[in-house]
This record gives structure tokens, sequence and C-alpha cells, in this order.
DNA sequence: AAGCCTATCGTTAGTAA
DNA sequence: GTTACTAACGATAGGCT
């Protein structure tokens, strides 16, 4: 200015910029300042420098005034702040009213459970009986149900295994009846299938070849 | 300044508060936008007149701006924002924790009311019918109890009253015995205080001086 | 309430420390 | 990064419209 007036543009040299920033930066705190004094307004300013270092002037609470501003606004947190604050009010409603569920529930599952009772009336405990009676008697008929399945179950099991146990007696008679020599050839193909034990020890030791010596003991 | 530098003090007189107010308001936003222009900074500024209406100034956005300076200023919404945000973190995980609660309870629940059982094995029947059937002792102690409570009750009134009875048949014994003249006596006295009702009626109705007419029914 | 005028004051660019 | 100086510029109080 003292070489002609300034243009409002960027200031390009570093040192100058610095400088003036420096300067300009004291004289518009100054001002916001006087501005709120002199006409009792609220004022705030609010200056960052490239370097990201913050200079701020407020006449009352910053927060207030931003606030303030905001809601002026209509933006952002004016709204998200009253969502937010209405979202936490209902969990904690949703909360309470969970808790009080939570409490009734324990409180009739310890009536249930016979705890509790001093405060019930005769007809109360009429009620919790009858429940409860009705309780038994399904948990009973569901015990018994499961035991008879499991009774019929091992029932079939039984049968099954008679079954198999009759098949081998035949197939045993079957085979005693049979002359000795196709006896012998059975107890050779025998020999390499597992032995079937069928009450009587060692068929499979009777050799043919010596079957005039002493007879082993046979049913 | 015309006449003299001024005091940086409140205007008194509206009419030049106002003036001075519209014209510094100007200047302010003005140095406020050469600031952020010739520097290459953030600026800001924000003014509320007396009536509430809103005058600012932003070199970019004012959202970003007031972030940027409360982030800076470590306060509130930095710090605030994620106390609130850990809160209702705190709040969903209690609300997850109480809800598995109640989910346990309601099963709890249903199995000792016979509900739900198809799950159960004959082990878990078993420990439930255990449950129902001590609880059923207890609470068909309980109710015996307040019974026999109630029952003692009654006696102890039947006593009570029974007694009350044979004092008052004692008393009409005595009554009866006596001459005439001193039931009359006696009747005009229990004129004031209420007459006992002994299963008769109206012996008070009896007027001794009027005796020789038809008489009250008399037991 | 807003704009113009103008004397005057406050601010600041350029410079140097 | 701040301060001091200074001339010039910009802002503005008070007055007027």
């Amino acid at each position: 200015m003292v070489r002609g007036k300034i243009e409002i543009k960027r200031i390009e040299d570093v040192t100058s910029r610095h400088v003036t920033f420096s300067k300009r930066r004291k004289g518009l705190l100054k001002k916001a300042h006087e501005l709120s004094v002199l006409c009792d307004a609220q004022v705030a300013a609010i200056v960052f420098s490239q370097k990201g270092r913050l200079y701020d002037f407020a006449s009352s609470d910053m927060q207030k005034m931003i606030e303030r501003c905001e809601i002026h606004r209509g933006e952002y947190f004016g709204a998200e702040r009253l969502q937010k604050q209405q979202y936490v009010q209902d969990l904690k409603n949703e909360m309470a009213i969970t808790m009080d569920k939570i409490k009734l529930l324990q409180l009739h599952c310890r009536k249930l459970m016979g705890q509790d009772l001093d405060s019930c009336s005769v007809e109360e405990l009429k009620e919790i009986t009858t429940k409860i009676e009705k309780s038994l008697t399904i948990v009973r008929s569901r015990k018994a149900k499961l035991n008879e399945d499991r009774i019929e179950k091992l029932k079939a099991e039984i049968v099954a295994e008679r079954e198999v146990l009759n098949d081998k007696s035949r197939l045993r008679q079957m085979f005693e009846e049979q002359p000795l020599w196709i006896q012998s050839r059975s107890l050779e193909s025998e020999k390499s299938a597992p032995s079937c034990s069928c009450g009587n020890m060692n068929l499979s030791d009777v050799e043919t070849d010596l079957s005039i010596g002493l007879p082993q003991s046979r049913v």
C-alpha cells in the first residue's frame, strides 16, 4: 500500500505471505472482538494457517456459538445429534422394558420352582399347583414315551438277535446232519473264514486223516 | 472517530449501535475473506446479531471448518462423540447379553412348564421331573400351611364366639331367675345401651307399664 | 434501514531488525 | 516467527439524505 494498493489475491512470496498472515490475522481477531463489544453481538472467528495451526476468537463459548450456527443453518449436527440422542433414548427405553420382562420371567420361574411363595395367596398357590401338576404330567408322559421307545428298540434288537441265533442253529443242524466227508470239506473251507463258535470248540482241529483215532468230544 | 477516537465498549445508543454493527460486520467479513485469499488460509467468521440473525463467512465448507476446529481444541465432539459411540456400543452389548439371558430364562421356564421337551434327553427329563416334584412338594406344603393357618384362625374365632354365647346365656339365666320388678329395671337400663340379640327379639320392647297387655313372643 | 460524505483513525505493506 | 517504523490505504463515526 505504501507503493500502490494491493490486489486481493494469493501472495506468492512465502515470507511476505507469512508476515501478512500474522498481521491480518491479528487484525481480524481484534476486529471480531471490537464488534462483539461495541455492538453486544456474539462473534466468532476461526483461522487455520497453512500449516494447520488454529487461531480463533469467540466472544462467548465457542461450542455454543457453533451449535447455534449449525442449528441456524439447519444442518448436519443439529439434526444428526438429535437423531442420536433419540436413538440412545430408544435404546434405554427398550432396555428398561426388557429388564422388566426379565424380572417378571424370573419371578414366574421362581414361583414355578417353589421359591418366593411368601407373597402368594392361596388362590395363586392353587394356580401354580395346577400348572406344575400339568407340567409334571406332560414331562412324565414324555419321559414314559422315550422309555417306551427305548424298550421297543431294545425288543426289536433282541428279536433280531434271536433270529440270527435261530438261523445259526438251523445251519448247525443242517451241518451236523451231513456225512462226515462233507463236514471235513466244509471244515477246510471254514479254515480261511473266521470259525463260527457254536458252543462246541475245536471242531476245526479234527483232522480227517486221523479220523480213526480217538474222537474229540462231540455233542 | 471524526470527533476523537471511540472507546471499545458497548454503544448505548440503539440506532448508532445498529449502524455500527452493520458497517463493522461487513468490514469483518470482508477482512476474513481477504485474509483467506491473500494468505491461502482457511478462515471462518460467525456473527449473531442481538436479534439472533446469523451472518457468516467461510473460506471453504463451514462444517469442515467447524469440525477441524473442534478436533483441534480436543473438545466436545472429538472426545464426547467417541464417548457417546462407546456408550451406545456398551448399551448394545448389554442389550445382547440381556436378550441371551431372557432366551435362556424363557427356555428354562418353558421346560418347567412342560413345553419344548422334544430336544430333551431322558436324563434332562429326569432332572426336570425332580425339580418339578420338589417344587410341587414345596408349593403344596405352603398351601397346606396357609390352609392350616386359616383353619386355626377360624377355630379361634369360633371358640371366641362360643364364649361370648356362653356368657350371654349365663346372663340370660341370671336375668330370668330374677323377680319381675328387677327385670323391668334392668330392661329400662338396657334401653340406652344397644340391645343384645340372644336369639330372642324385642325384649326391650316390653313395656313395664303395659305388662298387662298382650305379651310379646317370649321363649 | 440503507447509502453517501468526509475527516479522521486504525490497519497494514514494505522494509528492516 | 515476531516486532518496529512509516507512509499510505482502508474503515468507519457522525452527519446528512
